[in-house]
DNA sequence: TTGATTATCTACTGATGAGTAACTTGCATT
DNA sequence: AATGCAAGTTACTCATCAGTAGATAATCAA
């Protein structure tokens, strides 16, 4: 029984239709904010970028303030995602972090995550600001856990886990800034290079 | 023959003042920049901070383009000074760049440093985007060369310098983001941390 | 003394862009 | 058929803020 098309939509898919237009607007957005940053795009570019007009935005999402919170809570889910999921694998610490730390670098080279860099939290209202430091500091947190673990099983050099990890975050936002995703260095490649790097440090060993 | 205080200024001392109000300008505009963040510091609230009303700012500088421009230039300035002090410091080539990476560090957790970090280039106009762009090429590029000749004299594993570049370049930068000049860390202990952890690796060795 | 220059102010203009009002159209449910 | 909700539109309002006009007072040079 092969169901036959029809050009009446079901309740959910027209909750789906709704969800993947909402998804469009923030993609657009996303991306335009990366280009020209926040404050040089305007609904209104963002608009014209999907062929609507600015009031639909607003049919999507409440402002633009959202619309930001929104872009960096999904790059930031990302992360704190990749970091439950590294608490689940195998190994010593230090592999377990270096897991981490190579999807934490990937993900900053992806739209979202591009965006928790490049605009960071003061374009925020105070409101949004507050969610948005929540959820990095879970991450930070994640990361110090991480790293403290690897230090407790010796596969790690002691050292501050809050400093560190402002190291190793240093290294590994940075990409947001000057990675370009249609350059020569595949996301992947960079990643392991920089944490390979970190790991490993410049001096010959 | 002690020279006695005269209200009468010299033309020398009424172009040092002249100097010295425009440097008030700047620092008071580059301390808010990077608190609240450039487009959320209008020059009404410079002019405010500093006592006086936005249209002598603008006796003393063009417009806020100019105000930015001369920010991040001062803080680039300082950068591309300490590469070439760099080149004259005895050792090895890793000696020289540890060297420079200090400064480098410690300069992005400075007024002007961190302003070229946390407001970046793209909220300035396409002609002063040249200009930063140009200076922190200079700075790339001598970061690569120290690297290349730490390499070359075996001071250094080898690898791709631009990469390694980048790699360092973040995390040092990374400061700007974070660091609190009133907090536990001073700037020079911190840069020390930093290198040091860059040159080793988190790896116990 | 007079005229130019410097430093500063108050009070404006003008553009940009976030956000809204209020209409239209169409589908869906009763 | 009638009603209501969803998805859009055009055409506004309103606040903010960069930048300017033009006055005023002081200082300096002639």
């Amino acid at each position: 029984m092969t169901p036959i098309s029809s050009p009446f939509q079901t309740p959910e898919q027209r909750q789906a239709d709704r969800a993947a237009k909402r998804d469009a607007v923030l993609r657009a957005a996303v991306r335009m904010f990366n280009e020209k940053g926040f404050h040089q795009t305007s609904l209104d570019d963002v608009a014209a970028r999907l062929g609507i007009s600015k009031p639909t935005i607003y049919h999507y999402l409440g402002n633009k303030d959202q619309v930001l919170l929104e872009c960096v809570s999904r790059g930031l889910g990302q992360i704190i995602e990749a970091a439950a999921e590294a608490r689940q694998e195998a190994g010593t610490g230090a592999d377990r972090l270096a897991w981490f730390l190579r999807r934490y670098a990937q993900i900053n080279m992806d739209d979202f995550g591009r965006c928790v860099i490049r605009t960071g939290d003061e374009a925020l209202a105070s409101e949004s600001q507050q969610q948005f430091r929540a959820l990095k500091r879970r991450i930070d947190n994640a990361l110090r856990e991480l790293i403290g673990e690897a230090i407790a099983d010796g596969s790690l050099a002691p050292t501050d886990p809050k400093l560190l990890a402002f190291t190793i975050a240093g290294a590994l936002n940075w990409p947001a800034r000057w990675h370009d995703p249609d350059g020569e260095h595949a996301p992947a490649d960079l990643a392991e290079y920089l944490v390979t790097n970190l790991a490993r440090g410049y001096l010959p060993r």
